[in-house]
DNA sequence: TTAGGGTTAG
């Protein structure tokens, strides 16, 4: 009878776990909690029963419930804690942005005299990945080193994925080279620190010696292709993936690529994914890879095919909801942001994120009350703590609207310190307000706060000229003439022929360059006929870095000003793309006041839609007028 | 009866 009742116990421990499991596998976390409640009084889980326990813990660490997990694993006696119990702690630390509690606790678990074993060193380098600094990666290998993990390969991999992250690809390279044996594994944390550090091209030649491959190592080859705009090659490779080597693409798979084409503003790879889960998936597309679709045709500047993929959704998340707004924040559809916020709130709890997207559809739209009431309405309503992300977007709502002040005294109350991001925002204000006083003190803090940031002190020599104050401007450049200063350069694609193609200002790099020219000669003479009048001023702080005008002449600086990248690469758009169709244009900085209002004519005077991606938002050109209503 | 759990690449 006895025995009898053991075995039932045993068995119903056994059934537990396996639903403790797959509410991991899940994220159910609601499920998970009910079923921890209803095992509580069974008093199935017990010290002795190691299993049961750490699938609870497992379970709340899975689901990213960091409390739960410490709660679970502090009413485990010491001594009864085992390698596993803090190896899932400080994971769950690890994912959940607290690496530094991770580390911590892997002290105290080295001091607690508890057995370190593999699985405990790859967390430990997970956690030093994230803590981005190689400070603790460092001190992390040596004790690898010390403790004898040198010839595992789990720990290696771990080891070689946080030199990566850090950006340390030598000392990755030095230890897989060192490595007696690999795993797939091994071969596409280097892979992947390759694409990343040294190219797409350098990435190829690894990727050819890889003795075998994973849907993870074609994923992230072909991922680096579409990044780089290479899409032949993508779409070459693709092909060999599923038809020659028998792979399908997952979920997972799915996603890593839309996430490439967002990025790379790739429409026509990003599309052909799309087509490829319709057919491959015989019930419903995933709800992660709808999300990643959204984003992707968002990011893409087809926000109607977003919003199509969003409608047909049998089911919708908060973070599905958060791609739909994001995406309309970035046109500057303000209303309707507000509009499906409405909706969103009968069926999903916003978050963050949620706001951040509100927030800055509302600085695009210029919609100030709407914007300043969710801002002041975020704790008191809905429970959320102002990021810093709200606070750059609130203070970017007022200070454009010229509510300077207001913005100041945002900052002032900060119970976070405000960043680079923050004040760089309001002292854009201060220049377009011409606010000398507020905006020098606001260059001051951050020239104190990143003195080898040149940018800043760039932008107050503007400021001192604009304002007439010529002494003050150039003794500050030529402090920065003498110190070398090199400005990222603006660069603008657009993709012909499903080939990207690139322009900086000035370039004559490209191979119908004369024939570039010769457009941008005729666009420049018809846009001015229809009203177009060079901005020479506007340089000064537009944050455009398409070419360095100091002490050149009125026609240098205009010549300079036509071939700005943004120019070129309409040009270019016009002379290889149907009379008629829109034109795509991806920008890495913001377009500038002289591009806006050219590109304004030049809708109208071609009869075409221009569409801009810059670094902040979408500008959609029609007939002469922009959707931002100049207002950005 | 014994082993099993926790981890890394997109």
């Amino acid at each position: 009878m006895i025995w009898q009742t053991e075995c039932t116990l045993s068995l119903l421990a056994r059934h537990y776990r396996t639903l403790f499991r797959t509410c991991a596998r899940y994220s159910a976390l609601d499920v998970g909690k009910k079923l921890h409640a209803s095992i509580v009084t069974t008093g199935l889980v017990t010290c002795q029963n190691t299993f049961l326990r750490n699938a609870i813990l497992h379970m709340y660490a899975a689901c990213g419930s960091v409390l739960y997990a410490r709660k679970v694993f502090d009413e485990i006696p010491l001594s009864y804690k085992d390698t596993v119990d803090w190896t899932t702690l400080m994971g769950c630390y690890a994912h959940g942005g607290f690496p530094l509690d991770g580390l911590n606790l892997f002290v105290h678990m080295k001091k607690s005299d508890v057995l370190i074993d593999e699985y405990t060193m790859v967390v430990v380098f997970l956690a030093s990945a994230k803590m981005g600094c190689e400070q603790f990666g460092v001190q992390g290998h040596g004790c690898m080193v010390k403790m004898g993990f040198s010839s595992s390969i789990k720990a290696c991999n771990a080891v070689m994925d946080m030199y990566v992250k850090c950006g340390l690809i030598d000392k990755t390279r030095r230890i897989f080279s060192e490595m007696g044996e690999k795993s797939i594994v091994s071969w596409t944390v280097v892979l992947g620190g390759v694409v990343k550090w040294e190219g797409f091209e350098n990435a190829r030649l690894l990727f050819d010696k890889m003795p075998e491959r994973n849907e993870v190592a074609w994923t992230v080859m072909i991922a680096a292709y579409i990044e780089n705009g290479l899409t032949k090659e993508a779409f070459g490779l693709l092909r060999e993936m599923l038809f020659e080597s028998g792979f399908e693409l997952n979920f997972v798979t799915l996603s890593s690529l839309l996430s490439a084409c967002a990025q790379s503003g790739n429409v026509l790879v990003g599309k052909w994914v799309h087509v490829y889960a319709l057919k491959m998936i015989e019930h419903e597309i995933d709800i992660v890879v709808a999300t990643t679709l959204i984003n992707m045709y968002a990011k893409c500047g087809r926000i109607d095919d977003a919003f199509r993929v969003f409608l047909v959704m049998p089911r919708r998340n908060v973070i599905t909801w958060n791609a739909m707004l994001s995406g309309l924040a970035m046109q500057g559809k303000g209303d309707m942001v507000l509009d499906l916020f409405g909706q969103m709130i009968r069926e999903v709890k916003p978050d963050d994120v949620t706001f951040t997207a509100i927030l800055s559809a509302c600085s695009h739209s210029g919609l100030v009350d709407q914007g300043r009431h969710f801002f002041y309405s975020l704790e008191s309503t809905y429970g959320i703590k102002p990021s810093i992300e709200h606070y750059s977007c609130v203070v970017d709502l007022l200070g454009r609207a010229g509510y300077l002040e207001e913005a100041e005294s945002i900052i002032r109350g900060m119970t976070i310190p405000p960043n680079e991001v923050v004040l760089g925002s309001l002292l854009g204000s201060c220049s377009v307000h011409k606010n000398l006083e507020l905006g020098e003190c606001l260059i001051k803090e951050l020239v104190q706060m990143y003195p080898d940031n040149t940018k800043y002190h760039v932008l107050l020599s503007n400021m001192y000229s604009l304002a007439g104050k010529n002494d003050k401007a150039n003794s500050i450049r030529v402090v920065l003439r003498s110190r070398g200063v090199r400005k990222v350069p603006g660069i603008s694609s657009i993709y012909v022929g499903g080939q990207i193609h690139c322009f900086s200002a000035g370039d004559k790099l490209h191979l119908q360059s004369q024939e570039i020219y010769m457009m941008l000669d005729e666009m420049i003479r018809k846009i001015r006929l229809a009203g177009y009048a060079p901005d020479t001023a506007c340089q000064k702080f537009s944050g455009s870095n398409d070419g360095d005008y100091y002490g050149y002449g009125q026609e240098e600086k205009e010549q300079a000003l036509f071939s700005h990248s943004e120019k070129l690469a309409v040009c270019f758009g016009l002379i290889s793309t149907q009379a008629g169709m829109p034109i795509y244009i991806f920008k890495n900085l913001r377009i500038c006041q002289d591009c806006h209002s050219a590109m304004k004519i030049v809708s109208k005077v071609y009869n075409r839609e221009i569409v801009i991606r810059d670094r902040n938002r979408f500008h959609r050109f029609k007939l002469g007028s922009c959707s931002c209503f100049d207002y950005w």
